[in-house]
DNA sequence: AAATAAATGATACGATATATCATATTTATG
DNA sequence: CATAAATATGATATATCGTATCATTTATTT
């Protein structure tokens, strides 16, 4: 596990420079994603910050405050399993053109591995070809991870 | 509309092929998928079910029917979008190793576009070097389509 | 200190999805 | 054909995911 601290302390950093608020419910937001590791349901995360803080709080408040953290690029969502995480690559200086996850369907657990160049272009190609204009793309690829292909 | 008989004939023979029974109820579903030509969540499919014959028909009966057609590889789930589609590529010959599907948040079509084989290099190199077992990859790329780019 | 803006809480509800058991339909087999 | 087994569908309940809305609190500006 990566020092928490140090990832908070850059995501401060980074809040502070696009002028957002990391207020202390968000950071305790990113700080229960860091501890869990792998990806978490909003209502997991209500759970977690339950069982940290013996205190409730509003689903639709988490929902809000992962909104925030996903707006500074500090959290991402599984579109394929209804997910949120923490960013891989908080502490470097990787841009996020195009996230891609390899989640293992064994454990859970999910390497966010940084854009391929090679990649990229292929697939800006082959998109720039039917005339349609990218948002943003995020790959979520589905598998087994080294150890569970071995179990 | 490409016609959408001949879909259905081929979506039969491919049915047959895999020992598969596509019942009339299945068929209905696909066929409203064809005709809807946009991805539908499952509770829209109910709703053109009814419109369509005027019965109704439960949910998780829908979402059997789907879940059917898509392991026959007839239909496919945008995970982004928790949405059905039908194949593109039904009465065409590909593999589909790696659906890429091109999603107009402007006016909500889809463009399943083939396997680039350099996209999907590039793609199987940069995840073996992660030790990765891939089960199907499949991407779903959000932006604006030729038409709502200019409006 | 007052005014304004931003963040969070509280409540309700809508949308998506699955578990489970019952019933109907099809297929296989004597 | 008759029956058993397998497959498909219905019915019901409930879990899970997500948002709309308005109230309240906290932070910022002046």
């Amino acid at each position: 596990m990566a020092d928490i601290e140090k990832v908070l302390s850059q995501a401060e950093i980074t809040c502070q420079q696009q002028g957002a608020r990391l207020t202390s419910k968000r950071r305790m937001m990113l700080t229960i994603l860091l501890e869990a590791g792998v990806p978490c349901s909003a209502y997991e995360v209500v759970e977690h910050y339950r069982a940290k803080t013996d205190e409730t709080i509003p689903a639709m408040s988490v929902y809000r405050m992962l909104d925030f953290l996903m707006a500074q690029g500090l959290v991402h969502k599984l579109a394929s399993t209804n997910k949120f995480l923490a960013c891989g690559h908080i502490t470097c200086s990787h841009s996020h053109q195009a996230p891609q996850f390899l989640i293992c369907d064994g454990c859970q657990t999910v390497q966010e591995i940084g854009v391929d160049k090679t990649l990229f272009n292929a697939l800006q190609k082959s998109i720039n070809q039917q005339h349609f204009q990218l948002n943003s793309p995020q790959l979520e690829l589905h598998g087994l991870c080294e150890d569970c292909r071995h179990d």
